[in-house]
DNA sequence: CGGGTCAAGCGGATCA
DNA sequence: TGATCCGCTTGACCCG
């Protein structure tokens, strides 16, 4: 990666972030509260497509089954018997409430078999315009629901409250992807200013050995032990140089010139 | 046709 | 021990 690249410049970073991180308000849930809420708010847009149109119409198509199975059984409706998709693979049933289990048991049983024939065909479902507006904006009130929260919000949406916690755990993977890359681009920014900072700083390091080549034998000392004026060839202390001793530590790294800073303190 | 998107599955970790 | 989360992955679908 390009950062690794530029960062090989002997500098160690040392980097945090807060500003971009809140912490949800956990009145409402009764989950971890370890977890942070991301500020980020990435846009999801979902088109319309031909298949969304088709998901809709099989979704009015079985408003009866719905109407006839039961209120208790409501996401049985819901675009999961569209998008049963079991695949063939191990059904995840641990995740599954009795209740969700006898819903997806349903289910599968309108779904398994759509209008071609096929049997155990995996269709994705992509949930409609409204569904997505509707998770989003709960999502922006909380990123983690609470059973009742999960089952309210599928009642609402004609979704299993599977789909919902599934829904939202891919919603909160994006944030944290869309994060990292904001949070990698900060560092390359960083990384990027401190290679010019060291560039500057080895070349400020050049300039001072070079002048202090060019200086007699007897001012060739490092500036911290320098403590005699070349003028009138006073030892002064280090540690009243405020005050008395004509040359001084610079405190800071900055250029040091001695024939700039005749010893007028004598 | 290859790559991107996203719903969903799986396994492991954590917690009450 | 069950519920839930996260990371990784799969597979369907869409688009240029």
């Amino acid at each position: 990666m390009g950062f690794e690249d530029g960062c090989n410049i002997g500098l160690v970073l040392g980097l945090g972030f807060t500003s971009t991180l809140e912490t949800p308000s956990k009145s409402a849930t009764n989950q971890s509260p370890k977890k942070p809420c991301l500020s980020f708010e990435p846009s999801l847009t979902l088109g319309f497509s031909g298949e969304s149109y088709q998901v809709l119409k099989k979704i009015d198509n079985i408003k009866g089954l719905e109407e006839s199975i039961g209120a208790d059984l409501y996401q049985q409706s819901s675009p999961h018997s569209v998008s049963s998709f079991s695949s063939g693979r191990v059904k995840r049933e641990r995740d599954f409430s009795s209740e969700e289990v006898e819903i997806e048991r349903i289910s599968s049983r309108a779904s398994d078999e759509d209008e071609d024939g096929l049997i155990n065909a995996r269709k994705k479902l992509r949930l409609t315009k409204e569904q997505s507006a509707l998770l989003e904006e709960s999502f922006k009130q909380h990123s983690t629901l609470n059973p009742k929260q999960k089952q309210a919000l599928a009642r609402q949406l004609n979704l299993r409250p599977r789909q919902v916690e599934v829904w939202f755990q891919n919603r909160r993977a994006r944030t944290k992807l869309k994060q990292t890359e904001v949070d990698c681009e900060f560092l390359k920014k960083c990384c990027e200013t401190l290679t010019d900072e060291n560039r500057r700083l080895q070349k400020e390091l050049q300039e001072l050995k070079a002048l202090k080549l060019a200086q007699p034998l007897y001012m060739q000392m490092p500036a911290a032990t320098l403590t005699m004026c070349p003028s009138c060839e006073r030892i002064g202390g280090v540690g009243d140089s405020a005050t008395k001793t004509p040359f001084s530590m610079v405190p800071k790294p900055h250029f040091y010139n001695p024939f700039a800073n005749p010893s007028a303190a004598c």
